[in-house]
DNA sequence: CCCTGATTCGC
DNA sequence: GCGAATCAGG
């Protein structure tokens, strides 16, 4: 197979819209995630909002190879993938670590009885139903939420909902996901528990 | 071990 | 330009 325009088309579209490498691969058929992601890079859209800052300073590798000391090898590296591109400052709106919320809400919102208009969102276990040690850490890392909407959800933020659905106090956590949840590592912790952990719990 | 993208380099 | 092999990491 050999990338063709309607090929590439729907490598870029699937690219910018956060498909993985080998997902591209297995619907575009005939090529490996290697492949599409040599392509990727060949095309130069690497990185898609990627807020992955680049190590700014390549470090050679240690690999000592005995006699390619002395290789005669005129030629300065050509890989820069990366033309003129001028240094992005990133003055960006950065992040306060502090969220000086002036709200001085109960440390856990209460959770409404009732199901708004939409389907209910991941199962919001009760509170008697979670480690103590689990809830703490949830309680600690919502207040350093990034608050997202649903707009903005991507597939590396956690889209644990907290509030009302209703309310216009609702927001997603927004964090850094876990490697391959949907969650951050604190909502991981009470979206999923060991069955041994439930039952012992319960009784 | 599953997966992810990144890079290298012979073709 | 292409992509397997390899690297680096979650």
């Amino acid at each position: 197979m050999s990338w063709t325009d309607e090929r590439v088309e729907l490598l870029k579209k699937m690219w910018s819209d956060g498909q993985s490498a080998s997902q591209i691969a297995k619907e575009l058929g005939g090529v490996t995630r290697n492949a599409v992601i040599g392509k990727v890079h060949r095309l130069g859209l690497s990185n898609r909002t990627n807020g992955a800052p680049v190590p700014p300073a390549k470090t050679e590798e240690v690999k000592e190879k005995p006699a390619a000391a002395a290789a005669p090898k005129a030629e300065a590296k050509p890989r820069p993938a990366t033309p003129p591109k001028a240094e992005t400052p990133r003055p960006a709106p950065a992040q306060p670590a502090p969220q000086a919320a002036p709200e001085t809400k109960s440390a856990v919102p209460a959770r409404r009885q009732i199901i708004p208009a939409g389907q209910p969102l991941p199962p919001q276990p009760s509170a008697n139903e979670i480690s103590p040690e689990a809830l703490a850490k949830v309680n600690e890392i919502e207040k350093r939420a990034k608050r997202l909407s649903l707009m903005e959800l991507t597939e590396r933020t956690c889209k644990w909902p907290v509030g009302d659905p209703a309310t216009p106090d609702f927001w997603f956590c927004g964090l850094p996901v876990q490697a391959g949840k949907p969650y951050c590592d604190a909502h991981v912790g009470v979206a999923f528990q060991p069955m041994s952990a439930r039952r012992d719990r319960k009784r």
